[in-house]
RNA sequence: CGGGGCGUGGCGCAGCCUGGUAGCGCACCUGACUGGGGGUCAGGAGGCCGCCGGUUCGAAUCCGGCCGCCCCGACCA
């Protein structure tokens, strides 16, 4: 048992100035954490608790589907970065140093690389195959801005799960476990994990998806259909653009329209919906200027764009750019442009007789149709979803929803191994490169997310599988109260239970508000009172109620709702993995 | 990287404008009373006032530079 009287930490009886979301305000001043730097924290050993429990929850589910527990390093030498690419396509988020001999080294913000070496070594031949690895590992990212906590820190723990495969069907299902073990392990800990398709980003993969802990504390929008049938980051989500009919294609007309520069401004003065318009976005990607015409109604995705344009990065245009490229803002037309990327939005297509800028300040044209008028580099979909939009195959609504997003797994394919060359021999005698898959969960982020998700005025309400103790014993006075809440506490952890017992001398009103703060499940008073009522009071810390059980019986019944609180906690099976 | 805010004891803050012994509440220590939802009284301990430089007889306070932290945005396997 902890003893709350030696316990490592304190509780704060005011919030910390600097948190504003509860997961961060609760954290710290319940006394599970202590910042250190910008997104850098220490664990206290209520934090390192539970994300030992939450560990243990993830271990079993990987071990479940074969998963294989290692452990690989964080200081990694920057040749493995550089054969993959990723030491000069990364960015600052990636630490680099030198050792004393001058070599470059860099502290590991995911491991693909390295398991990637570990596959090649181990898997020959397709003989070795399908293999799934995992560990619990440190992971330095160096973020731009941290924030909220253990919401976005820079060191952190991820379980990160690498799997390899002989091809694209056994990667399929592989990764259909990984689906599988992460519902169950989300659900163990309480939450029930929105899974949304998600962007492979720089990971490179084919395929990908998020899962979310949908909370307004959460940082990503994700796009969701009434009936959760359609699920996806507003990254990629994807939706019907309503159509309009703006009659049969008219011949263009330059009308003056002196200070009208918006959508709004100029749809206003000419009379017409902002769907008869024509929005002029111009984005750079650090080599050109990209200009971006969209139906006036809508907004840009830049992850869209940036996907559309297969470029790493982009950013709005500055003006200078804009002037080198002898482009008007608020007046600026694709029509009659030449020398810049156009890049048209689907929603253009059909979309008649337009109103567009006529590159000339204060004037703009009308019945500007696409293609017909002027043509584009790319077409696609780059347009943000809306809530209310609908979807496409189904035709459902769609809502926006914040989540935070607590884990992630990618189909790799062969990216990877090709680059590091990592490849089998297969039955038929030829070597191929090894289908991979990378799998991560943030321990502390769903540790955050599980406090949003779980708490109230008073402090945090840990589900049983996540709380730092089982239950926590409250001696109010000393003597015969003090020896009994011992041995109340013993009789807890013969039964199996981890007992926090706070054995300090404050008041009783400290007491109970420090418990309610902490969180732990149970609560289980012990005093003169229920002394000479042989009885001990129970309070689940989900309840208000309190009630009295027979001190004989208290470790029993306790025990008894503990395991009750932990079955509804516990997924049905679910389909057994291959 | 842009915008905003803030660095004074473990936490929350005042003092700064108008330079002159560093203060309040909570937490902490000692004692007494009290004893089931953040008690009362008395007495204590604890602070390079973020750092460096300048102005001045004298700087937490004025000036310059730097560093750090938080929030919003950009960004973000």
């Amino acid at each position: 048992m902890q003893r709350m009287s030696r316990l490592f930490g304190r509780t704060l009886r005011d919030d910390p100035a600097e948190a504003t979301l509860a997961s961060h305000r609760l954290l710290l001043r319940a006394g599970y954490v202590r910042p250190l730097g910008a997104g850098i924290y220490s664990m206290l050993p209520l934090g390192w608790r539970v994300q030992r429990r939450l560990e243990q929850i993830i271990r079993e589910e990987m071990d479940a589907i074969g998963g294989q527990e290692v452990h690989m390093p964080v200081v990694q030498p920057a040749d493995l970065w550089e054969r993959s690419g990723r030491f000069h396509s990364v960015g600052p988020e990636l630490a680099r140093f030198e050792d004393r001999w001058g070599r470059d080294l860099v502290l590991a913000m995911t491991h693909e690389e390295v398991a990637t070496d570990l596959g090649k070594w181990f898997a020959s031949s397709y003989r070795q195959l399908p293999a799934v690895i995992y560990h619990f590992q440190t992971k330095f990212r160096d973020e731009p801005r941290p924030r909220g906590g253990l919401l976005r820190v820079r060191e952190f723990t991820m379980k990160d799960a690498y799997s390899f495969d002989t091809d694209p069907e056994a990667l399929e299902a592989a990764y259909q476990n990984f689906l599988t073990a992460y519902t169950r392990a989300f659900r163990r800990c309480g939450i029930e994990p929105t899974v949304v398709e998600s962007d492979a980003g720089d990971m490179q993969g084919s395929a990908a998806h998020e899962f979310h802990c949908l909370t307004d504390a959460g940082e990503d929008t994700l796009v969701v259909s009434a009936s959760g049938a359609y699920a996806a980051n507003q990254d990629i989500a994807a939706a019907r653009k309503p159509a309009f009919d703006h009659g049969p294609p008219r011949p263009i007309q330059k009308v003056a329209t002196p200070g009208q520069e918006t959508i709004q401004a100029v749809a206003a003065f000419l009379g017409v919906p902002t769907h008869q318009t024509l929005k002029a976005v111009f984005y750079w990607t650090g080599q050109q200027l990209v200009f971006v015409a969209i139906r006036g109604d809508l907004e840009v995705n830049e992850s869209k764009l940036r996907r559309l344009l297969d470029v790493p990065e982009i950013r709005l245009a500055a003006d200078q750019e804009l002037d080198a490229a002898g482009l008007v803002a608020g007046y600026a037309s694709p029509v009659g442009v030449d020398g810049v990327l156009v890049v048209a939005d689907d929603s253009l297509q059909g979309a008649t007789n337009l109103v567009a800028g006529a590159n000339t300040p204060g004037y703009h044209l009308t019945n500007v149709n696409f293609p017909r008028d002027f043509q584009a580099d790319h077409v696609g979909d780059i347009a943000q979803v809306r809530a209310g939009d609908r979807t496409l195959d189904t035709d459902e609504p769609l809502t926006l929803r914040p989540g935070i997003e607590i884990g992630n797994t990618f189909k790799l394919g062969a990216y990877y191994s090709e680059k590091l060359d990592a490849r089998y021999l297969a039955a038929d005698g030829q070597r191929r490169p090894i289908v991979m898959g990378s799998y991560g969960i943030g321990i502390g982020r769903l540790a955050a997310a599980i406090v949003e998700r779980y708490h109230d005025d008073a402090g945090i309400i840990w589900p049983v599988s996540a709380a730092p103790f089982d239950v926590h014993v409250v001696q109010l006075g000393s003597g015969d109260v003090a020896a009994d809440a011992e041995r109340l506490s013993q009789e807890l952890e013969a039964v199996g239970l981890s007992v926090l017992l706070d054995d300090r001398a404050d008041r009783a009103g400290v007491k109970f508000n420090d418990a309610d703060l902490i969180g732990v499940p149970f609560r289980l008073t012990v005093s003169k009172r229920t002394l000479n009522a042989r009885n001990v009071e129970f309070k689940p810390r989900t309840s208000p109620d309190r009630t009295s059980i027979p001190r004989a019986q208290a470790a029993q019944a306790v025990h008894q709702a503990h395991a009750q609180a932990l079955a509804a906690l516990t997924p049905a099976a679910m389909p057994a993995a291959h």
